[in-house]
DNA sequence: TAGTGGTCTAGACCACAAT
DNA sequence: TTGTGGTCTAGACCACTAC
C-alpha cells in the first residue's frame, strides 16, 4: 500500500527509505508531468479510495495523522488535500471527530441541489414535500439524452417522470434518465420503498454519489400536459431547468428535465 | 498603527513588548468576545483597509511579510487571511508579481454576475453586447425598491433602463436603482462617456465596488413594452431575474430587475 | 538577482467530542 | 484522559516575474 509514484518537489528532509531510483528523475517516457504539489497528488489519492468506494458516504475516514503516515507526508499537506475536498463537499469535517464523506442521505441538508425557494418563508416552513412518480420505464436512449450522459443512442436508460408538490400545490414536474448499466434494479418499487431524497437512493442502493451539477434554465410556455400535471392553465410561463448531475472524475450519471411553477416559488442563485 | 486588540489565542512564542496588561483576561465588560482564530482577525483588518479604500481595486496590496510584519504575526496566519479573501473573489494572488484588490473592470472577466450564454457557442463568440442605455433619471423610491435597498420609500434613488443586445437581436431588458447618495453625480451622460460594463463604471467613478449579489428567478409573459423592446410577440415567456448586489459589509447598494429572453440563450448555473 | 507567492515540514498548543 | 480537527509559528526551499 505504499504510495510510490508520488513525486515531491523536495525530497522530505529526513529520507526514511532510500527507494528505488533517483527521485528527482521522472518516469521514462512520461511527457513532462507538468509538475503538481504534493497535496495535490495526495487529493488524487483519497479521490481513487472515494471512487473506489473504500470509504462510502457517511463513513469515518482516516484521521490526518493517520493519513500523513500512510502516505509519508507531513500532516500539513494532507490537511491542505482534505480542505480542498471539504470545499468540494466531498468530505466532512467535525472538530473532535473526525473527517466524514458526505452524503446525500439523513444530512440535515435536504435539497442540496434544488434552488427553488418559497417567496415567503423558509424551505423547511413549506414542510416535507410531496413526491409522486408517475412513472419508471427502461427505454433506448434518444440522441440528446446520449449525448448528455456519454451514451451510444439506443442504449438503454431508466426514465422516470415525477412531480413535487408543495403544500399540496403540484410545483415541479421533471423526467430522470439513467444509465441502465449502473441503474439496473431500479423500479417504480423500489422507489416507492425509499421515499426520501432520491440521490440518497442513489447512494445507499447503487453505490452513486452526485457531486456536482449543470443546470441551464428557459422561459417556456406550458405545453397540454405540463399544464394539466401542474394545475395551471396552458401557456403558463414555467422555469425549464435542465440539470446534468457528475459523480466522481466527472462523470455524468443523471439528466433531468423539469418544469417549474414560479408563481409562489422563485429560484436562486447567489453570486460571487 | 500598531494593532492593539488582536487577541491572539496563544501568545506569541517570543514575547516582543510585554504591553500593557495581561493578554488573557477580556477587555472588562465586553461580553464574551466568542473567540475568533487570529487570521479571522486579520482578516477583518483586511477588509476594514479594503473598504476605506487604502487600496483601491486593481491596486497591489502589501506582501505577505510585510503585513506579517505589520500585524504581528507570522506569515502563514496573514497568508490563510488573504486565502479566504480571494476565495471571496475580494483579492487575486499572482505568483511572483504579487496580491491585487480584485476589480471589475479590464480583467479577462467581463460579465462576472452575468449568467445567461448562447446556447450554441460561448461568451466570446457572440462578440462584444450592444448596451443601449433608454432612460437615467433621479426618482423617489418606491416600497419595494426602497426596502431591498434599506432606504426610505421616498428617498431619492438613481433609476437607469437599458437594453442589452447580441448578435443586433435585443436579448436583456433591465432596470437598475442606485442609492442617490452614493451615485450622485450619475447621469446619462456618464453612462454614454463609458461604453465598458456598469461595475466597473461604478468602481471608478463612485468607489463603489460590488462584491457579491443574490439573483431571484422566475418565469413570466412578456408584458406589452418588453415584448416591443425586446422584439417578441407579448406573452412570450421571459425570464424574470432580480438581482440584489453587495459591496463589503453586505450592504446592498443595487436592485436590478431584468427580464431576459431565453430563445437562443439560457441562464447556466453551477451547482456543487 | 531580488522579491513575490506557493509548497512542505515539524512542532506546539487549543477547542471539541467521546470515554 | 485520549484522540480528533483547528490554529499558529518558524524556517526552508521552489516557481514565477521583473529588473
Amino acid at each position: 500500500m505504499k504510495p510510490e509514484g508520488l513525486t515531491a518537489k523536495t525530497a522530505p528532509s529526513v529520507a526514511e527509505a532510500p527507494a528505488a531510483t533517483a527521485p528527482a528523475s521522472p518516469a521514462a517516457g512520461a511527457p513532462t508531468p507538468a509538475f503538481s504539489p504534493l497535496y495535490q497528488q495526495i487529493k488524487g489519492l483519497l479521490l481513487q479510495s472515494l471512487q473506489a468506494g473504500e470509504w462510502r458516504p457517511g463513513d469515518l475516514i482516516p484521521s490526518e495523522v493517520e493519513l500523513a503516515a500512510r502516505f509519508k507526508v507531513s500532516q500539513g499537506t494532507v490537511r491542505k488535500a482534505i480542505d480542498e475536498l471539504a470545499a468540494d463537499n466531498l468530505l466532512v469535517r467535525r472538530q473532535g471527530k473526525g473527517t466524514f464523506v458526505a452524503t446525500h442521505a439523513e444530512q440535515h441538508i435536504q435539497y442540496r441541489f434544488l434552488r427553488l425557494h418559497p417567496d415567503v418563508g423558509t424551505l423547511d416552513s413549506e414542510g416535507p414535500a410531496t413526491r409522486e412518480v408517475l412513472g419508471c420505464r427502461r427505454v433506448r436512449a434518444s440522441a440528446d439524452v446520449a449525448a448528455a450522459l456519454q451514451l451510444r443512442p439506443g442504449d438503454t436508460v431508466v426514465q422516470v417522470t415525477r412531480v413535487l408538490a408543495f403544500h399540496g400545490t403540484p410545483t415541479i414536474l421533471e423526467d430522470l434518465w439513467l444509465p441502465g448499466t449502473a441503474f439496473r434494479g431500479l423500479t417504480l418499487a423500489t422507489l416507492a420503498e425509499h421515499p426520501g431524497p432520491m440521490y440518497a437512493l442513489f447512494e445507499t442502493q447503487f453505490g452513486v454519489r452526485m457531486v456536482r451539477a449543470e443546470e441551464r434554465i428557459k422561459a417556456v410556455a406550458a405545453h397540454e400536459v405540463a399544464a394539466e400535471r401542474l394545475q395551471v392553465p396552458p401557456g403558463t410561463p414555467l422555469l425549464s431547468v435542465e440539470r446534468l448531475a457528475y459523480t466522481y472524475n466527472d462523470v455524468p450519471m443523471e439528466l433531468r428535465r423539469g418544469l417549474y411553477r414560479t408563481d409562489r416559488h422563485h429560484y436562486r442563485n447567489e453570486l460571487s
